[in-house]
DNA sequence: TCTATAATGATAACCAATATCATTAGGAGG
DNA sequence: CCTCCTAATGATATTGGTTATCATTATAGA
């Protein structure tokens, strides 16, 4: 099993690499992202970290963050950019997201299942021209918040709450 | 073949249902994505509507029209939303994303990756609670803009322009 | 045509995210 | 341990996409 001191020490490597530093807020930063059961927007953050971090600092944190390959935004609805893990530090995944409040799952598919759709990226990205990144399968739905029964063919455009996201994390390969 | 007129009849009838009107701007935004060879921002369709269509309407239009399930929109980088025709009206489809710059080009996968896709999303959404509406294959990269020749391991951060999109479109089932 | 109601458009307000810049802190070398 | 150089911080201002407000206009139906 891979402990949170463990990726911590893989984010430092990173930085170290890169001459940036581990600092306190950068730490609280990434913690609070290992821990975490989901994606996890600045706002979200800077509600879990009850400490004194300033959200102009937790901003640029995570920019720093992610401009170093730790961290791998998610754009969702409102506007909001949600972060996690890299998945070279997390493992390989894919979302199941609430199209009305944005919440997202992470949940993983069978090996046979991804090897094809590897494959298939592999080949698409090519032949559009593309540097291929990686991939990720968005499972759409509404959460149980957001349908708690209808659900016809006609989507509503309901009010997004600021919804809080779950994990469900597949173990690192 | 699907024309843009054949399409329009759907998109009114879609309003009239709802007691919504099929005007002027309106229709202005659905014949531009209509011909739009990708999803567009508001900000782009503005551009591309030379007519004096204001952005308060344009995004009056756009949510409006999102909400009755003609048009669903996508998140991409820098807060922007892009919007393109429900896939009932133009085919399903999938992403080939830029990471950097959000342009997107739509792609369509073999029949039998995909069978298998529905059926795993079926899976999926279930086993969280989910009501399905739909899913998204997302084939991220760096295009050949943002990418120009290198590609090691390490992301850089590059600041994203206000990247077109391109679209491969797959016909209407 | 007349009337009720939806849609428009100019403007102001909002809010996530970024830039600025003086101050503080961290790490390498002495 | 101390110093110095550089990166990082934090308070603040600003940007930019998007939404709300509200008086005016246009549309569909009687």
């Amino acid at each position: 099993m891979t402990t949170v001191a463990q990726i911590e020490q893989l984010v430092r490597a990173r930085l170290g690499e890169r001459g940036l530093r581990y600092t306190r807020g950068r730490r609280q930063v990434a913690v609070a992202l290992i821990r975490a059961d989901g994606p996890r927007s600045a706002v979200e953050l800077h509600r879990e970290i009850r400490a004194e971090l300033p959200l102009s600092s937790l901003y640029r944190s995570l920019a720093i963050l992610t401009g170093a390959g730790v961290l791998s935004p998610h754009h969702g609805p409102g506007g909001r950019t949600r972060f996690e893990m890299a998945e070279w530090l997390i493992g390989h995944h894919h979302h199941l997201v609430c199209v009305d409040c944005g919440a997202v799952d992470d949940i993983s598919l069978s090996a046979e299942v991804e090897a094809l759709i590897v494959e298939a990226a592999d080949r698409i990205a090519g032949a559009g021209g593309y540097a291929l990144t990686g991939h990720t399968l968005e499972v759409e739905g509404r959460c149980l918040t957001c349908a708690p029964a209808a659900a016809d063919g006609a989507p509503a455009n309901a009010k997004e709450p600021p919804g809080e996201t779950r994990r469900r994390r597949s173990p690192p390969p």
